[in-house]
DNA sequence: TTGAAAGCGCTAACAG
DNA sequence: CTGTTAGCGCTTTCAA
């Protein structure tokens, strides 16, 4: 592979005009331009991004870190992340934690090493103040809805509180008053989906429905899980049944309405089913699931704009308005 | 951030003892092994990975490049491949070509740069002799059926034309013998799918049943192809509908079926609907997808492998045997 | 407007 | 077993 030195020899300039030439700098003749030009196209010259990485010590990639990449949520996310990336000139090197903590320190890592000059993190494991402390080796984002303050690490957040209030409130509206919980958590204050459990509850709250602590299913994340969700429901007495029930996942409430299907429960007739992430398959189903649409393409695009500012400098500011989960009515509530 | 000098100083040796602790050289005594560790600990230390490659010439990064992430092929493909290259010390930078084919020359480019030692092509749109002109700037893995031979690339084959002779195969022992047959390409020996409409051709000649154009179904591939595709079905005189149809995706097939369904055409019973990827999806729809299941986790593990032997000059023989595409019997067909 | 020279952090002869 | 030295390919003073 031809070097610099290769081209400025050829050229009979100096490595210096030609790395002038490289970055744009002014004070070239658009003689020695010329003759720069033609000589990388002779020798089909491409810079070798490691040692301009290296001696300007500022990187051209992003890591981004998710937790399955299989998971339509995430895949659309770095779908979204990559085009923009690749508009500013960036390139992405992904890594999956499918969920394990010590996978992403080891990303975290790479922020030392200067792998990646910055970091989105779709999902995280660890608390906030572990990835915290890479803050000073690299920029970071975290998508994730949390109290943390910090003025290192950007958070850039989707109200999940929000939405399941306003999904609850949704199904309330159509009538229905005796609302089941699935959460991929054990539904206590730490756990993933705190937040929306705060919406569930406050949604509860003001339309004075007592909680019912028979009607909350933990752990929840599968078609199978909801599958056996379904059945326990089917156990209930008629009158102890609730009349919705909000999943807190397509899987789950696929799960569910199969399940249904098999025991002769009609959906929504006797048990609405809600499910949450707008998959692709949720309009698909054999009855097309009413669900939460998350903003995926913006929140990717918001995502790399702010790793991208964080990176270079400059100032971007979120726009929130445009992070706004939605309800998607469709027959299963 | 602390360099191998820092290291060196600390523990009162030279940098050549610590970059050769590094490198897991013989010849160090343990007690300056200690004094190493001990520093680096103190320093939190953490190699420069851009340095190392620089100097070194040997990268770490494998470059994938698909077509689409949010598409699951690609994303079930990526999920292996980023497994299987973690567990050997290797990262990967992703790229989307979105069937873009300059996208993919700027991919290949970053050979050049250095950026990656490899690029796995889990899709390929240039045509193989451009591709292979940059395997000289490091390590190529391509994933496609071709009859074109080279030792600079390495292929990594499917067996698309059998996978679709065996399909059609099947309906034909199911009884169906109208079969019509849906294609992403164009049905010409060039096009995409190419060695699918051969497998078909080569089913429909062996039962001696005459290839029907007015059922040869061009450049398909969304839900919205599949229902006019269903509607066109539709207008054909009874006698001339065919019995059975081979979608050539997933996604065509689901389109096809729902716009029966809503025409009062049965499936199976009154026309059979294959399709091909076995997605996500496919066993979650309203009436379950007889389809064509890729080997996407095999596929990925192996080309991982491969690439990384290609990198780093070992052996790496692919596992044709473990590379089958098998039929998926659900209900459409 | 151009060039010489000093590194970025690391590895790899070569010499002890 | 360990250190000296010369770079990998590029950018960036500094001086001209």
């Amino acid at each position: 592979m031809a070097t610099i030195k290769d081209v400025a020899h050829k050229a009979g300039l100096s490595v210096t005009t030609v790395s002038r030439y490289l970055n744009n700098h002014p004070y070239i003749s658009d003689e020695k331009k010329e003759k720069i030009r033609d000589a990388m196209e002779e020798l089909d010259y491409v810079p070798s991004s490691l040692a301009t990485q290296l001696r300007s010590n500022r990187g051209t990639m992003i890591g981004v870190l998710v937790s399955r990449l299989t998971n339509p949520y995430f895949a659309y996310l770095v779908d979204a992340i990559e085009k923009k990336a690749k508009q500013q000139g960036y390139r992405l090197l992904i890594m999956q934690t499918y969920g394990d903590k010590q996978e992403e320190i080891n990303t975290l890592e790479m922020l030392k090493e200067k792998t990646i000059s910055g970091l989105i993190m779709c999902a995280v494991e660890n608390d906030l103040e572990t990835v915290e402390s890479y803050a000073k080796y690299g920029a970071i984002a975290v998508s994730t809805q949390t109290d943390y303050k910090s003025d290192r690490l950007r958070l850039i957040t989707t109200n999940q509180e929000q939405a399941t209030y306003d999904a609850i409130n949704f199904l309330i509206r159509k009538g229905y008053t005796g609302i089941a919980y699935s959460t991929g958590g054990d539904f206590t204050d730490q756990s993933h989906g705190s937040y929306r459990n705060k919406g569930y509850l406050r949604a509860l709250e003001e339309s004075d429905i007592k909680l019912n602590e028979r009607w909350i299913f933990k752990n929840n994340h599968t078609i199978e899980d909801g599958m056996e969700i379904a059945v326990q429901l089917s156990r209930l007495n008629e009158k102890d049944r609730p009349d919705a029930i909000f999943a807190g996942s397509d899987e789950v409430a696929i799960g569910i309405i199969r399940k249904f299907e098999q025991l002769n429960i009609r959906v929504p007739a006797d048990i609405a089913v809600m499910g949450f992430d707008n998959q692709p398959f949720s309009s698909l189903a054999k009855i097309p699931l009413t669900t939460v649409g998350q903003p995926m393409e913006t929140l990717g695009q918001q995502a790399a704009s702010l790793i991208i500012s964080m990176i270079e400098g400059t100032e971007f500011a979120i726009d929130e308005s445009q992070l706004k989960l939605k309800i998607i009515e469709r027959e299963s509530a």
